[in-house]
DNA sequence: GACTATTTATAAGC
DNA sequence: TGCTTATAAATAGTC
């Protein structure tokens, strides 16, 4: 996850996959240690390499054999309850996503009308768009509301992907405004809209079906004879 | 490790300890199972919380049984075998660490020497300072022989910390040096040098006595009767 | 539980 | 195989 945004599916390729699985494990292997450090408790993660002969235990056994014999020695009914408790926990999960959902294409509406009105200002066509004017109108009265002046405040509000919101403030000093005109800042807006907003929306899961990650287990996974 | 830097170990304060455990206890279960989709592989986290009654357990258990069966099916001697490979890879760590602090240290020597050659620059007095005229003749050896003006070259140096090597070039371009002097640049040079530095330095491990983390699991651990 | 500022983890590239 | 670097993710401190 970095050069590229990487999807999170089985890496068809030999090379690329055992590297990432080195890479990963140290990392994970790491997590697990940390945690146990931190918070003082016992933990362990066991790793089925198809690298090596053995499989990878760490950061101990210990905790690892523990924790089995007492999941073992739990009454059926407490192991079904706990399966109950999974599908409770991936229907929350459900819900916080669609809810992230809304925002973004909130997030992204906004954008959309600003795209709209700096087209307007620099005398571009308004063809293909479905902002209303109501929309426009709306914004105008935000900006109005809020800034010290019309143009000043567009330009924060155009800034707003790259720059925090404590940074607007900075614009006020010519200074910093020519710093950001001498790096063409509009240039996104004058594309079709696509990338940016993209990124973002790719963030969602459109179908979380696993509070996890991507491997949905099959229920029987949770029962341990 | 974000709003601080966070110390690697056990967190004393309940409250801060428990949301560590749960935020942490998620994002490592995150990684096992991303890690499970992207290789293709069987592995599982055991994670023996005070927090809750049964451990927790992801993605499967199967794997984790599997992987346990295995473990305790190896010899005596692939196990002791095991151990020592253990050894080893923390002797390498620590080898490494070692020659990441030396290069450290050699830049952090060349940072010194752009900072004395500024203060000359600006007329500042150099007492205190430990570098030989020998490296300053040096460092301008190698100015001259790839700058395409001494001024805009030193700028460019100054400025390695924040800018990427490719960004030397846009210097060239006055409007990307106006940029730059806006930004005072040079304020970190008239401190006395001590974060930058200082942070760099701290991400060196004095003494890494384990590859994937602080506890130091007694050897017996690996042991799986 | 949500929100940033930072620190970490890592995918690509060499 | 390992190191470097640009980016994506994780998460400590706060509210």
């Amino acid at each position: 996850m970095t050069r590229k945004k990487a999807a999170l599916a089985y890496i068809a390729n030999d090379a690329a996959r055992k590297a990432t699985f080195k890479k990963r494990k140290n990392g994970l292997m790491k997590k697990v240690s940390e945690l146990s450090t931190l918070c003082g408790i016992e933990a362990c993660t066991i790793v089925y390499s198809p690298y090596q002969a053995e499989p990878e235990v760490w950061p101990s056994m210990l905790g690892a054999r523990r924790a089995i014999a007492r999941f073992k020695n739990m009454s059926e009914m407490d192991q079904s309850r706990r399966m109950v408790n999974q599908q409770e926990f991936i229907r929350q999960r459900i819900v916080k996503a669609e809810e992230q959902l809304k925002k973004q294409l909130r997030e992204n509406r906004e954008r959309e009308i600003v795209q709209v009105m700096y087209r307007a200002l620099v005398g571009e066509g308004l063809q293909g768009l479905t902002i209303t004017g109501e929309e426009i109108e709306e914004r105008i009265k935000k900006l109005k509301k809020s800034a010290p002046s019309s143009e000043e405040a567009a330009s924060a509000e155009l800034q707003a992907d790259k720059a925090a919101p404590e940074n607007h403030a900075a614009l006020n000093d010519f200074v910093a405004v020519e710093a950001v005109e001498n790096q063409p800042w509009y240039m996104d807006l004058l594309k079709p809209r696509n990338e940016g907003d993209a990124v973002n929306l790719d963030r969602i899961d459109p179908m979380p079906s696993y509070p996890y990650g991507n491997p949905t287990p099959s229920w029987s996974d949770f029962y341990f004879p």
